[in-house]
DNA sequence: TGCAAACACTTGACTCGTTCAAGAAAACGA
DNA sequence: TCGTTTTCTTGAACGAGTCAAGTGTTTGCA
């Protein structure tokens, strides 16, 4: 957990603008792993009551730009950030609940990073997903598609 | 490419009712891999013209549950579309125009099937999506982030 | 410190992929 | 062929995200 002075440093550091919004997003991303832009909103707001939803939108995006956040969106989700850049990890979702957990990839540095067959692209990141049932949900003896694109929220905390 | 009494065969063997719109829409997405679902609705009228979206987008869903065909959503992106299931196969995505090719992962069989440290979840799929630039777009010296996230058709035809 | 230019934020409307819901039509086992 | 069940049509609605015009801040520089 980082504070607010070094929140700015970083926001300095990659050429950005300081302004209270920007600030208080780059905080709330790292307090709040994963969590998607309506509870971002929700997290600064709690810094700066009167902060726009557009302006959040506005700060993300500059952010992940930036490279200081990264933007990540399994499938049937809505955007995710989270603050933990630059060393390429991969993300386990839970099906049902939605719950999202970091992984290490198991082949090590550059997982996966070379297709078999490139078709001809020059690939530069390999974005891995693991799909299954977190823990809690693998106990319980839920339907497992009840939950599933739901809003998820907050449910890794 | 299969027939259409192939197609009203793959039906039956997945339980599902043999509909004019659900034939259609098998072998819409049989001829157009990776194809968006406007795409799609697009193909079928063109077999069925008076189909209206949303039972192809019915159709789509049952298929994909019956596992007949596969659905993938590369972030940023609407779904898509595509029959080729059954091998794990992954993606390789254009970050410029959006172009999409299949690849075989480099691992083998199961990819990536194993996250070092699964947090305890119960994994039973990895999904892996390399980004880059496709062979058009990595000479072509446009701006690559000029149409991310456009509505991309059909450029993999 | 004060100014100007560039940039960020507010407000509010809007887009578009997708889903919901109610009733009509079609598929299929008996 | 009949009746039940499922699917399709129609039309409205939802929601994450974007657009656009105008106002407010930040910051480099005098």
């Amino acid at each position: 957990m980082a504070t607010t002075v070094e929140y700015r440093q970083m926001l300095r550091g990659a050429a950005l603008r300081v302004t209270r919004p920007r600030v208080a997003v780059l905080g709330a991303v790292h307090a709040h792993p994963h969590a998607d832009t309506d509870s971002i909103i929700s997290a600064v707001r709690r810094d700066v009551p009167k902060v726009s939803h557009q302006a959040v939108y506005d700060s993300l995006r500059a952010l992940t730009d930036a490279g200081l956040v990264r933007r990540i969106q399994p499938a049937g989700s809505v955007a995710r950030y989270e603050a933990r850049v630059g060393d390429n990890h991969h993300h386990i979702v839970c099906r049902s609940c939605g719950a999202i957990a970091d992984a290490d990839c198991a082949a090590g540095e550059a997982p996966c990073m070379t297709a078999s067959d490139d078709s001809g692209f020059a690939i530069d990141e390999a974005e891995v997903i693991y799909w299954g049932l977190c823990p809690a949900c693998s106990t319980v003896p839920t339907s497992p598609s009840a939950n599933l694109a739901q809003p998820w929220r907050e449910h890794h905390v």
